[in-house]
DNA sequence: GGCGTCAGTGCAATCGATTACGTGGTGACG
DNA sequence: CGTCACCACGTAATCGATTGCACTGACGCC
């Protein structure tokens, strides 16, 4: 009946308006309890469901709860009770739309597990990230979830001896213990690799993402281990560094062309990457995927909206928030066991779109 | 020295950390105390830096504070100053691109300011949307920002009495006494219904958003007053209603096809529906902008990545974020001014990209 | 009828900070 | 040398909830 005031909000047209308290002070649990002629432990455990209360008792409690519409304030709650009931999210960019996905999963289980989820970006600034775990840590949060894919070394490094429990998301802190959620990039890539090969590539170029990613490692490493394997020289995979985002992208293809685009096909980092790869072959002139085939990887909702709608290794974005949500409560709820560094890598699949095709054959083969 | 912990966590390498006390009780203001040999009181008055203490008594505090790596509870302190330095921000859909530099810019600007934010995300339920602010006030922030402009009447008018003040950012609800930063919607559409008619389209299409949002009404009451104003005949303006989001724009689109295509230019409320349209027609062998022009509206990212880029009236989301904040922070610093209903209606600029060409001519005049 | 049991409540301590008010000590000045 | 002002600091109340423990009746049993 009342396990969703919300719903009482929205309905309720018909009633009378609660008499509304003065802004500055709203009802406490003491009025409550005056107003029901008990004690403030009386109101309390009657709300919390606990105990056996005589039924005019609780209905008193009730009514006079309904009549001052009173919330019980979250902050002596969170005191009293020495937790918040709030996770800290520190995301390395929400303006990458890698992330919304993302934080959205995360807060939706959250909630579904009675948390509250305090979101802080750090727009690719290390510093701006640790400032929000301070805040978080001040803030007292229960736990906190860093999806900040470019800390430093340090930084991971104190995450070891945080004040409160730790999921890292997305990202693969080497040598640090501690609970990790992420993506099988390397296999990923490698996946990736395999595709364009078997459509017929055998020169290709790979545009990496910002050093400091902790994914950018793993899968240049998948992506050119699959490249080895199928016998391509080392010579024919050429690697270049991007940032990660729409620019880099533009940056690295442009240089491509003007060396004489000296491949079949370019894969990317991420889609963001892939993005700023096929507007710069646009311009160039270069079909896709007639002349050159692209593909990227975490499957952003543009990848589908641009034209040729990118081919990409998508990662399950929302299952990663869930999972690291799930993760960070059990150990929450079983304060005993702590969190045990575990690692969960989650398969990446390939989803196949426009941006890819079978190599040009024969043209530049010619030449070499 | 002591202002940016953030700084000194990262620089700090090489002294000897900190002793941690036990996880599971951090050092409070009264261990603080008992180290340096002064009461709380002192230990509060010295780290808040009002009074002016004895140098050594400051410094023994400083020095315990810094041993036992000590951070005041916000909960604690938020309980006793009855206020959270909190902001809650709920937002339609954190997944729909137009928000996250919104909320960027929000976050920026409140942590300027010493608030943080605490997001939610409705993901266009208004439900959740209103659970959200529940939950929110339960938290106890100390103002509300919505962003979310699918609420219900009878939610709107709930805002008015909200126990903690309220600003309405991208949303228009009428007849509602509240402080409202948006964008000049209707004026926005007419430059959008002007710069098509300036280049010769004389029959057009527009597809409104999805009927709850706000925005949907000056928008289309814009562009039409517009079109009346040029002397186009109601007939030639074929009006459809969409979604805003990707599919609504692709399906009113394929629509439009099926008729024939009885226009040459396509206004969308939105660059997301849009970005769909843009796909119907390239699905459809139409090409944009020779033979049908496409304008958005927003300007967000993916805007200028689509093919071809598309043209767009652009609202300033990062500027809006700011000035919610700002006018809440003003606010709340001056408790006796109240929220005095103001609405702020920011302009909306055209941004030329490829999507937008001269009318064709005569193919299908001839026709009429 | 006395007494143990137990259900239903109330009392008061507690969480960790802030701050009004009170107090002891020092210096200045008559 | 007494007194007064004032500085630096401590004492204790307070914010609003939760919860261990104590208390009060009612009831049952011998």
């Amino acid at each position: 009946m009342t396990d969703d005031p919300a719903a009482a909000r929205v309905g309720a047209d018909g009633e009378a308006p609660p008499e509304r308290p003065d802004v500055a002070g709203r009802a406490t649990i003491r009025d409550v309890a005056t107003r029901a002629g008990v004690s403030t432990a009386t109101v309390s455990r009657v709300l919390a469901g606990i105990g056996n209360p005589k039924p005019d008792t609780a209905a008193a409690v009730l009514a006079a709860a309904e009549a001052l519409d009173y919330r019980p304030s979250g902050v002596a709650r969170s005191l009293r009770m020495r937790r918040t009931r709030t996770l800290g999210l520190i995301v390395t960019d929400i303006q990458n739309p890698f992330f919304p996905e993302l934080v959205q999963a995360a807060d939706l289980a959250a909630r579904g597990l009675g948390y509250s989820i305090l979101l802080g970006s750090a727009a690719y600034d290390e510093h701006r990230a640790m400032h929000y775990l301070d805040l978080m840590v001040d803030r007292r949060v229960d736990g906190m979830i860093i999806a900040s894919s470019q800390l430093s070394r340090e930084s991971w490094q104190w995450l070891t001896t945080s004040p409160v429990p730790v999921v890292v998301v997305n990202a693969e802190p080497s040598g640090v213990p501690v609970t990790v959620v992420t993506s099988d990039n390397e296999g990923g890539a490698r996946r990736s690799a395999e595709h364009l090969i078997g459509l017929g590539h055998r020169r290709l170029a790979y545009i990496r993402g910002y050093e400091g990613f902790t994914a950018d490692g793993p899968r240049f490493e998948g992506f050119s281990a699959a490249c080895r394997d199928a016998g391509i020289p080392a010579a024919d995979l050429v690697e270049l560094r991007g940032d990660g985002q729409f620019e880099g992208g533009e940056r690295c293809t442009r240089e491509l062309i003007a060396l004489g685009m000296p491949v079949t096909a370019i894969a990317c980092h991420n889609d963001t990457t892939a993005i700023g790869a096929l507007r710069a072959l646009r311009s160039a002139g270069v079909r896709v995927p007639d002349d050159v085939s692209v593909i990227g990887c975490d499957d952003i909702a543009a990848a589908a909206w641009v034209v040729p709608a990118l081919t990409t290794i998508a990662q399950q974005k929302a299952e990663m928030g869930r999972l690291a949500v799930e993760r960070l409560a059990a150990a929450l709820d079983h304060p005993e066991h702590g969190v045990e560094p575990e690692t969960i890598r989650l398969p990446m699949v390939l989803r196949e779109r426009e941006s890819t095709g079978p190599a040009r054959v024969g043209v530049r083969t010619g030449a070499a």
